[in-house]
DNA sequence: CGCCTGATTGCACACGTGTGCAATAAGCCA
DNA sequence: TGGCTTATTGCACACGTGTGCAATCAGGCG
């Protein structure tokens, strides 16, 4: 036995109120958005109907005519990541205390849905959107270049001039993630890259060479190598590493992800982490702390960043158009899958 | 140099259209609709100056006029659950396909949270609410009593009379992955759950219980203990049973987090999984494949079930009324961290 | 030529809420 | 008592789209 009121059961609408509290529709408006303009015995009149008879406005006809809809779109690659799914848990909880919904839409990384994605944001009327790790880059220029509403990027290709955007400090964060692993006395430290060419790629190769260059080591092109950004490939491009003449006592891996491939590859060769090569990786997910061994590796304050992308929509929404081009430190966590290489080289 | 044509510009509208195709705004409606009753020329014309001008139909007035919104409001405790994430990202999947944009919102398990949320979700006039995982249990009864729009439950606590559900069948399948160490020999089976007393937790206690019960062993209490189905927990609840005069072969895990806890404390004390203990999760995450050893437990088929409660959305909204009360199966996957005792017990 | 049919279009209203402006009432002061 | 100020309320329109009904028009047929 459901309750099955069906859809058509049309609902209390403010002119109901009207009707019973024997005053005009505007008075009940007034009277629910607390407006000194109306009688402080009636507004409370007005309030204990509206409550008794469990009316609830309608967001949609009040967003018609304020033309804000209160209203945000995020555009995710795939909320089964966990770095996304932090991002958003991050966006998610400043738009609910600032009273935004947040409409959210997978794009699986396929451009053409992510255009159409962004379309329906469009028609929705959503205040502003988010995109999060989108591969897209250039293709989007012509998209966001007549785009009605603000837009965030965060962590993405191409920050372009139409966009505002939230990134991580790839650089930085991997230049230190390197300098960890040199000032513990590697030498040989391999770099496990992400073969995809996002930019965030590019960058951590970056922040590594540089790295290299400050402590006067030589790039060497051989212990440089590529995955997908997920274990398998990471295996199959750590097995390459360890096939080299000269193995790294150290690798650098793009994401956390890469580097739960390589531990295991590592470990499936007959080697030790980190007793025979330290491993770094790139996130901090949640997962990381409880591998084995713990891992080393760049927090990203997920939440953080989500926070700050949709904090600067609202900055945007209050016409405080300040610089929004944000880079978020990341964090180097020491755990257990470094330490000083065993012999000197 | 950013495009910033502040909100205040007003989009071209229906009426925009008609104007410069000197028609009324009917016509210009009936033939965005392709709607026959418009002449074939100028339909067309119509369309493609809506296309020229950008136009992007306005689907809050729509809403409003056909009090559908095609929008439905997702409330899950936590999107950084992966579990969630792979529901959520069902969910999405099929609602895209079928028009319907997703309103997402996180409760963090505070009762207080998830109530002010799903109101804001009638607010906008929602046209149906996925809960997934909710804690929430017997307080809902009186919100959903008088809710207006279909509910759809997703391994709730209390799926009542008033909603609809997909739950996993969680006794079954625990039952089968209980069994599968019987079958590799197991006498001591330890059961490692969660102390939040959901409704699952009871559910998989009673499958492991069930199936001892067939194996014709006695249940021990004293391997019965509780974690909170986070890995620092399950270490703490490990390491207790470890320390009984006899630890047991076995554990059955409520989930995967937990095994992983109990996989790192086994190892602490210097033993091996399963060579000394064998372990079995449930959930199969998606990093439970990689684990060391890779972990025996039962696959929930996350996306799936978040694709069935869309479904069941889909066919109420066509009246489509049937029972809804669906019990997805899990699927146990063997892998490596089970295998026969060392010794007979 | 007049009537009927079918195709095409516009009128007018509806959806539920917000708000500028005028209208009314009440209170105050000279 | 008359005029002014202030508090309170209602009228009327707007937001952008959908749709029932009437109106118009063209064409065919008797």
């Amino acid at each position: 036995m459901r309750t099955n009121l069906s859809h058509s059961a049309k609902l209390t609408s403010i002119k109901d109120i009207a009707r019973v509290a024997r005053v005009s529709h505007s008075t009940v408006s007034r009277a629910l958005s607390n407006s000194p303009l109306v009688n402080q015995k009636t507004a409370e009149k007005i309030r204990r109907i509206a409550r008794d008879s469990g009316y609830r406005a309608s967001a949609v006809a009040r967003s018609l005519v304020t033309r804000r809809s209160h209203t945000i779109g995020v555009v995710v690659t795939n909320i089964a990541d966990p770095f996304v799914a932090g991002v958003v848990s991050g966006i998610e909880e400043t738009a609910e205390g600032h009273g935004f919904s947040v409409f959210l839409a997978n794009s699986n990384a396929e451009p053409e849905r992510e255009v159409r994605v962004v379309r329906s944001f469009e028609e929705r009327r959503v205040d502003g959107i988010i995109v999060t790790a989108s591969r897209v880059g250039a293709r989007y220029v012509p998209l966001l270049s007549n785009m009605r509403v603000p837009i965030v990027l965060l962590n993405n290709q191409h920050p372009s001039q139409f966009a505002h955007s939230v990134m991580i400090a790839n650089i930085q964060a991997s230049l230190d993630a390197t300098r960890h692993l040199i000032e513990l006395g590697h030498r040989r430290i391999a770099y496990l890259g992400d073969r995809g060419g996002h930019q965030s790629e590019t960058e951590r190769f970056t922040g590594y060479r540089q790295a290299l260059e400050a402590a006067g080591l030589r790039l060497n092109r051989r212990l440089v190598t590529q995955g997908d950004g997920k274990p398998e490939a990471a295996k199959g491009a750590m097995a390459h590493l360890l096939a080299l003449p000269q193995p790294p006592t150290a690798v650098f891996c793009y994401n956390d992800l890469s580097a739960l491939g390589a531990i295991r590859q590592i470990r499936d060769s007959g080697l030790h982490v980190p007793g025979d090569i330290s491993v770094v990786g790139f996130d901090d997910l949640y997962i990381s702390q409880y591998m084995d061994p713990p891992l080393t590796t760049v927090r990203q304050p997920m939440r953080q960043m989500g926070c700050m992308a949709m904090q600067t929509l609202l900055d945007i929404f209050a016409e405080a158009e300040s610089g929004h081009d944000i880079k978020v430190p990341g964090e180097l966590i020491v755990r257990a899958s470094t330490a000083p290489p065993k012999e000197k080289s």
